[in-house]
DNA sequence: CTTGAAAAAAAATTAGA
DNA sequence: TCTAATTTTTTTTCAAG
């Protein structure tokens, strides 16, 4: 891992299909060099996966919500039980357990309001082991990536 | 936009390296099909771009947080100027402008615990605008991706 | 590390139903 | 629209310096 590995992580985070000659091209290195590296950064999972990123309002998903969700005694099977739901929710993009308040913040992609209430109604209500929760619905997606802050 | 459509849109949202070959395997359809309806999906922006994922672990970035930023008076140009400091700071994974009792809420990666402070002192103290922000931290990366729902 | 060549694979294009 | 054949591009592998 030098500078070099670096300067390509910072371009594939951004654009995983440009191809190993206009990586060449911006960091002057041979095309072949840069494939050995991406191959080993895959290798050794650095880089995790290369994923497409897609449009949620195209697809219908025009609500975004940032919830905080308490649970009521904190045991470790059920702690573990709820990040297993999280995990198989396709509504729930992202899920922290976290200190503070709250024990996790989530971060749910849903159509409408209307479906956002079905899913609240599926994982939150009936399930006991959940104190409270609060929503903090999303007017603006200022900022959405999965990037890592990478410098020398 | 057909079943197909969201199909093949399921499957590279969790994997954009799969060949067509691949997907024409799964969903059986001809590889050049699949093709078509990708550069399709590319075009019209429903894929927004492919990226790699990277470890921030890997990476020496081992801190999440997910912040609550409050601002003192919610005026357009406060607000647009704070939202464009979010997208250029590179600490920021995720920034969302929210209803509730907070105005933002971001994620935010850095190396440390130290790091993350430099981060606050650089954003948040010193800006006379932002009223308060309450930090968690997270301490389990339960769920982290960009998927949304796709159903029929 | 580089360059160059070669092989394999994948993607893009074209033509025909 | 689709499929099938062709061409182009890209990736991978290899050898030599």
């Amino acid at each position: 891992m030098d500078e070099l590995d670096l300067k390509i992580l910072a371009l594939v985070q951004d654009d995983a299909r440009q191809t190993a000659e206009r990586i060449s091209d911006l960091i002057g290195l041979s095309p072949t060099a840069i494939q050995k590296r991406l191959k080993k950064l895959r290798d050794s999972k650095i880089i995790q996966k290369e994923i497409a990123v897609l449009d949620p309002g195209k697809l219908g998903q025009t609500m975004t919500a940032v919830v905080e969700v308490s649970l009521e005694r904190e045991n470790l099977s059920v702690l573990d039980a709820f990040k297993k739901r999280m995990r198989n929710a396709p509504q729930v993009q992202q899920c922290y357990y976290t200190t503070g308040e709250a024990d996790f913040i989530l971060v749910v992609v849903v159509k409408d309001i209307k479906a956002y209430e079905t899913f609240t109604h599926e994982y939150f209500f009936g399930t006991p082991e959940i104190s409270k929760f609060k929503t903090s619905i999303v007017m603006d997606r200022v900022k959405v990536s999965l990037n890592v802050d990478i410098q020398k």
